[in-house]
DNA sequence: CTGAAACATGAACCACTATTCAACTACGGG
DNA sequence: CCCGTAGTTGAATAGTGGTTCATGTTTCAG
């Protein structure tokens, strides 16, 4: 499990000065290395354990440093929740939008995304589970996570109907169906049920997104 | 909030005797009053706060009943959780079948099942969450409800298929997908956003699983 | 080289709350 | 009316684990 290094501001100002109380982060080359370690080791035990039955202690343990180190780094347990909420969050995207964008059209793009989807939850079922934990313990950061990629996925549909690839409707309403379909999926067949490709869950996804259940 | 009392018997065995270990179930009409309460008090904490925020002391408080009074009831509490998440899942289902069965064919049905659900969700807002958070609770339970349901409805689309009203298909995708499709636009339309008339959303949901985003 | 800032350490502290239990009261069949 | 059982009570117990802090070590700019 890989995380990058970037617990932000968790406050309310922008990451620009030290505004709140202490700035957390590292000013050496050391202590870039130990957030390093920190950060996966917090993966791995909340994948785990999940979030209340995670902690602290064991995280530095994995992590190989002693508990106060955990706090120069982090003010508290829900601040390296959140940190990892967010760099899991852009994960996800950056692995499945390429799939999206190299489709040539729309529709396929739904089809290629879905599959990468799939395959990203097999490989990286803590990163799932985090996300989805996060609902109850970081409302904000999760809702911020799914208003996000509404967002981006319903101005996506807009564009593909102004090229006639798709039909007319609510792209809000949309967007937010075909979110859930893709996350219970990949629940159903990532997380719980590996077995059956990738491929044939995505093809039958496709083909209820494309032409819906109405006979033909 | 209402909830029936049944707490079962957590453990393994079936609920005709008091095989474990002390049978917990009220035995005079007062017991059967309290834990009545104690249920709804129940509800209405894991609601609010959360499984790992709320408190069996604030629980007998809303009851107003003494803390030993919950525990002649229920074993810990995750006990008491999962009697609530046995409860509530009958519940969506009680509310929400009769709708989907009175319509004259099952498209038309989904869309006002749909409608039902998102109805359902913005009255008992506390309901959804501790189905929800069932998941990182007690992770079987939550597999129990969505496997029953997608169980249900894989089987109900199968003979709307027999009937003519859809289009030949994968039975259990789609049911994963719908699902996954109605849970999510519960949360965004129905918790988080409770403006818009339900009818709308049903209305475009329905478009979308008729119809899909293909253009006609 | 040097010293001030950054970083590391882990035992101790402390707040919190699920669960127990012994003493007491209400219920209801006979 | 009596008595055994069901139900009630809430202070005390017990275990947990997040957070602090005083002390020691490493880094690196000047």
């Amino acid at each position: 499990m890989t995380v990058s290094p970037h617990p932000h501001s968790t406050g309310t100002g922008t990451d620009s000065g030290p505004s709140a109380s202490t700035d957390k982060r590292p000013r050496t080359k050391r202590g870039e290395r130990t957030l390093r370690l920190l950060l996966d080791a917090a993966a791995e035990e909340f994948g785990v354990r999940g979030y209340y039955d995670g902690s602290i202690a064991r995280i530095a343990q994995r992590a190989g440093v002693a508990i106060g180190s955990f706090y120069t780094y982090f003010d508290s347990k829900e601040a390296v929740f959140r940190a990892l909420v967010a760099d899991m969050s852009r994960q996800v995207r950056e692995h499945v939008v390429p799939h999206i964008l190299a489709a040539p059209d729309r529709l396929s793009g739904e089809r290629a995304g879905m599959a990468a989807y799939l395959q990203f939850v097999r490989t990286h079922k803590a990163l799932y589970r985090i996300i989805d934990e996060s609902a109850f313990v970081a409302e904000d950061a999760y809702r911020r996570h799914y208003v996000d990629v509404a967002q981006s996925y319903a101005s996506s549909l807009a564009q593909a109907f102004g090229r006639g690839e798709i039909a007319d409707g609510d792209w809000h309403v949309r967007a937010w169906a075909i979110m859930g379909m893709n996350v219970f999926l990949g629940l159903k067949f990532g997380v719980w049920d590996d077995g059956q490709p990738v491929d044939e869950i995505a093809a039958a996804a496709h083909d209820l997104i494309a032409n819906g259940l109405a006979p033909r």
